[in-house]
DNA sequence: CAGTATCCCTGTAGATACTG
DNA sequence: CAGTATCTACAGGGATACTG
């Protein structure tokens, strides 16, 4: 039986694969976590700091997130004081095509709108 | 200048326009709409019958939306009685090598998670 | 049919204080 | 430092009734 993968917006099970895409990156502020980790911060604080108005409360939230979706890591480091680091992870950089993407047709959009 | 454009996570610029294709997107009904109005419905009860659980409320919310961004036309025919007739546009489908992204990326996604 | 208008509820996020 | 706990506010969306 050979299929012919032919997709388009009428097939249901592409709808929820779009849905859980959106699902794992959607939210004020995922993108910009991501954005912050990217360009080096690793310590909450640091983090914090460098996303206006994020609260704890949020960044603890997304961070976990995005930890469950093996996007992030933290790690514990045993020293004194204790010191804990945040890292995007290669599984992250998986994302990159199709942000790519999104990026693109934003771009496109501008200029029809 | 000779500029090879280098996306990264870190670009700001590159942000915005992730948060601005997110924004068009993004929402409960958005994709749902978009697939119901690409498996050939096209008038307003037909659409709000076929996603489940949606309010009308939501739908002429969403709709408006859509026809802002361009994705989707609102036809009005002047029969008796009154005939509206909703269609996704051609520039709709220039949102599909992304929803392809978003497609592959959470296939995948699924095997990891 | 093709929507609007209104009321109301709940969930999400902000503010602030606190803990190990 | 690295968070958690608690309280609160407000907006987004649901239910329902209504209009042209």
């Amino acid at each position: 039986m050979k299929e012919e993968y032919v997709c388009n917006f009428s097939c249901p099970t592409d709808l929820k694969y779009i849905q859980d895409t959106l699902y794992v990156i959607s939210g004020k502020w995922k993108v910009l976590i991501i954005v912050s980790l990217s360009s080096g911060h690793k310590r909450y604080r640091e983090i914090a700091k460098s996303i206006p108005n994020i609260t704890f409360r949020m960044l603890s939230k997304e961070l976990k997130e995005l930890e469950m979706n093996k996007l992030v890591t933290r790690t514990v480091h045993n020293e004194t004081p204790v010191l804990i680091e945040y890292e995007i992870t290669e599984y992250c950089k998986t994302l990159w095509p199709m942000l790519s993407e999104m990026i693109s047709w934003a771009k496109h959009h501008r200029t029809v709108i």
